[in-house]
DNA sequence: CAGCATCCCTTCTGATACTG
DNA sequence: CAGTATCAGAAGGGATGCTG
């Protein structure tokens, strides 16, 4: 069981794994793969790789993600922003103002999800004629 | 690159766009965004970047993929291959043998699983460090 | 070994309605 | 505008038992 520093740093750098159940980046793993969290993520995140930090409102948001509900549009800012992967800025203005941005630790997601999206929609022709095929290869069907 | 406005509004208006709620790549996004679906194509394409295609069987991928059901793996495998993402290859031994394989739209996405898998063990410390001083930022931290 | 079927509980998610 | 609260239905997901 002895082991040197050295091994000991070694192993805690390595230590997540997401294919152990309880590691905690399995937990972590699911929260991001999320289909609004990839999309609040890629509208926070577009058009903001020049440093411009591409704030939104909520309302924004909302219409840009056409059909999410407030509900998950707010559970999962909430999420997103316990998580430090974006900021939520509350303006006092009469009707009252809040805007999001993706921070730093978003950002380095955002190009992620951003990939996710464009793969869906890359290959979603792909996808649709393979499930046209599929089912009928073995014969099936009543 | 040069586009008029007008192409380049038919072009948009003929893509998927996973924004669009009606859209279908919304769907097949929800799909790839899932946990055992990134962590299934994860464990099938370790190792496959040569072009071995690494075939694992049933039980293998269980082993490797701890804590998932086998109705969870069996319907994740089944997603996957009716989208054309895995093979599934059926060897009539006497204790059957099942093997699945990524296919080349299948390695096409391993790519994003991987760094997603990557995303969430690397940037874990920095998450759990976020979530410890979420909420208690309004009243002073310790 | 590699599943499928079933039960059953939990979580998620989407309307709907209401508030500061 | 930017949420919150509640509800009901849908889906997720584990445990168990059974086949070929």
């Amino acid at each position: 069981m002895t082991r040197t520093a050295a091994q000991r740093r070694a192993e805690e750098k390595a230590a997540y794994n997401a294919f152990f159940a309880a590691c905690p980046s399995r937990q972590l793993l699911d929260r991001i793969s999320d289909k609004w969290v990839v999309l609040v993520l890629c509208a926070l995140g577009e058009g903001a790789e020049d440093g411009s930090p591409r704030t939104l409102r909520y309302s924004e948001l909302a219409r840009r993600i056409a059909g999410v509900s407030p509900k998950m549009l707010t559970q999962t800012l909430r999420s997103l922003e316990q998580d430090g992967l974006v900021t939520r800025t509350v303006v006092p203005t009469v009707p009252v103002t809040v805007s999001y941005a993706l921070t730093d630790l978003g950002s380095s997601l955002h190009g992620l999800t951003r990939s996710l999206r464009a793969w869906a929609q890359d290959h979603m022709d792909a996808v649709l004629a393979h499930r046209a095929t599929a089912g009928r290869a073995a014969g099936g069907g009543s």
